[in-house]
DNA sequence: AATACAACCTGTCTTTTTGCAGAAATTTTT
DNA sequence: AAAAATTTCTGCAAAAAGACAGGTTGTATT
C-alpha cells in the first residue's frame, strides 16, 4: 500500500494505529484534527533541513524517512530511519532550529502540529504526554545502544547491525521477502558509518556465503538467526 | 562541595535547581517527597545493574555516575556520563530489566521514585510531564549528535570529544581549573570507545603540543578553542 | 624505606580500514 | 537500440588502529 493523492484523512479516521494522537480524548483528538495540517511529500523531498525553525512535531502517517546530519566535509550520516507512526523533531524552545536534516525515502503523507497545539494537549491529555515521554525514553535507549554497538564493531559487523536494522525498522516484503526499503550502498554506509567500497564487499561476500541474497536492488535476509550469531558478542537489545 | 552524611533531604528544601520534580504542584512535591527514598551511594558503587528489574526512576541530587554497558567480550563501553539533577533510567514497563549498568564515580547522593509514584505524578502534574519528555528528548538530540560524531572521527578527535564532553558534563574546578571528574585512561577509553593505549599516547602528545596540561591525576584544558578547532570539521551542537 | 599493586607510557608488529582507480554492471536518456 | 550516466564491484597501496609486551611511575600498605 503506498500513498495515493494529497486527500486529508482526519485523526479518528486514521488506520495508523501506533500514531500516540490517539491517547487524547476524544473531543482533544477533534481539537488536534483541526489544528494539524496533512502533506503528501514525493520521494527524495525534504521534511525540514537543518537550520529551520522547529515550530512543531511532524507525525508519520504512512511512509518512510532517513534522517541525517552532515558535517563540514560534506559526509553525511543517517542517524535514524523511522516510518509510520513515527515522530519526526521534537517540541522546540522559541528559537530553536533543527540540527538534522529529514528525507522522505519514498512517498510519505506527514502530519504536522505545530508547538502550541501540542503544548495544549500534553496540558490536558495526561496519557498523551505519558507516551510521549515513553516514545523519547525508548528511543534514547536505542540510541544509546547504537552507540555502544557502533563504537565497538568492526565494519563487517556494522554493515550487518544496519541491514538488521532496516529489517526491524520498515519490515519484510510479503511478496517477495525482501527487506522493504531500498537503499544505495552509499546510503548503508551513511547509517553503518563506513564507505560505499566497504558495504559493496561487505554485501558481496554476505551474499556469497549465503546469508542474504541480492535480488536487483533488493536485498533478502536468508539467515537472519546466523546473522546474529556474528554479531551475538554483542547483546542486541533493540533487534 | 561533597556529600557528607545520608541526611535525608527533603524535595522542598533541596538545593538541586535541575531536579524536574520541582515541577510538581507544592501538594504533589510534598506526596513525592514522602514516597521518595534517598540513598547516600559511596564512590564506585553501583545503582543498578543490567538484568536488574525495573522499578522506577533514579533523579541524582548531587554526584557522579557512569552507564556503562558491556558485551559478550567483556568490553565495556560508557554511554553516558550524569551529574546533579540528572536521571538515570526510565520509567519501566511491568517485568523490564536495565540493558545497562550504572556506577558511582564518587559518592553521590541520589533519590529513587517508584513507578507507581511517577504515574501519579504524571497523570496530575502537566508541567513535570512536560519537563520529563522535554528531557528525553534533549538527551535523545545529543545522543544522537554523538552517534553521528563517532561514526565518522578518528581515534584523536575521539578522544578530544571525550575530553570535551567531560568538561561540560562535570564543567571546571575553580580552583586549579582542571576538569572536574578523574577517570582513568581505560575509562576515558570507553568513552571513546577505543583502548587505554591510544588514550595515553594522545593525551601524550596533546600535553606535549600544550593543548591540554597533565597535573598528577588531573587534566586541565589549557586551549578549548584548539581542540574545537580540531573536530571543526564536525558542527558542534553539544558542547 | 621496602614491598606490592595498579595505572600509565611507549616501541614494535599485525590487522583492519581507508582511499583511489579502473572495470563491470545497471539504469536512464537520447 | 545505442549512448551516457550512475551505481556497484574489486584490486592494491597507504594509513590508521589495534594488540602485545616491557618498562616506568605513582600510590597505598606494611
Amino acid at each position: 500500500m503506498t500513498v495515493q493523492n494529497n486527500e486529508i484523512i482526519a485523526c479518528d479516521e486514521c488506520k495508523n494505529g501506533g500514531c500516540m494522537i490517539k491517547f487524547c480524548h476524544v473531543d482533544w483528538l477533534a481539537f488536534a484534527n483541526e489544528k494539524k495540517t496533512q502533506k503528501l511529500f514525493r520521494k527524495g523531498q525534504h521534511v525540514f533541513l537543518e537550520g529551520n525553525p522547529v515550530f512543531g512535531v511532524f507525525f508519520i502517517q504512512q511512509g518512510k524517512v532517513k534522517v541525517t546530519a552532515s558535517n563540514f566535509n560534506g559526509k553525511k550520516q543517517i542517524v535514524r530511519l523511522a516510518g509510520d507512526g513515527h515522530i519526526l523533531g521534537h517540541r522546540g524552545y522559541t528559537g530553536e532550529t533543527y540540527p538534522i536534516d529529514a528525507f522522505t525515502l519514498e512517498d510519505s503523507c506527514i502530519c504536522f502540529f505545530d508547538n502550541q497545539t501540542l503544548y495544549d494537549l500534553f496540558m490536558e491529555n495526561p496519557m498523551f504526554s505519558f507516551e510521549m515521554m515513553m516514545f523519547y525514553s525508548k528511543e534514547l535507549r536505542k540510541s544509546e545502544q547504537r552507540n555502544k554497538f557502533f563504537a565497538q564493531m568492526t565494519v563487517e559487523e556494522k554493515i550487518i547491525f544496519t541491514l538488521l536494522y532496516m529489517e526491524s525498522t520498515f519490515g519484510i516484503n510479503a511478496l517477495d521477502k525482501a527487506i522493504n526499503v531500498t537503499l544505495s550502498r552509499q546510503e548503508i554506509a551513511e547509517i553503518a558509518g563506513t564507505n560505499a567500497e566497504q558495504v559493496s564487499r561487505t554485501i558481496t561476500s554476505l551474499n556469497e556465503k549465503g546469508f542474504i541474497r541480492l535480488v536487483g536492488k533488493k536485498i533478502l535476509i536468508m539467515d537472519a538467526e546466523g546473522l546474529k550469531k556474528k554479531i551475538t558478542r554483542y547483546r542486541i537489545g533493540l533487534l
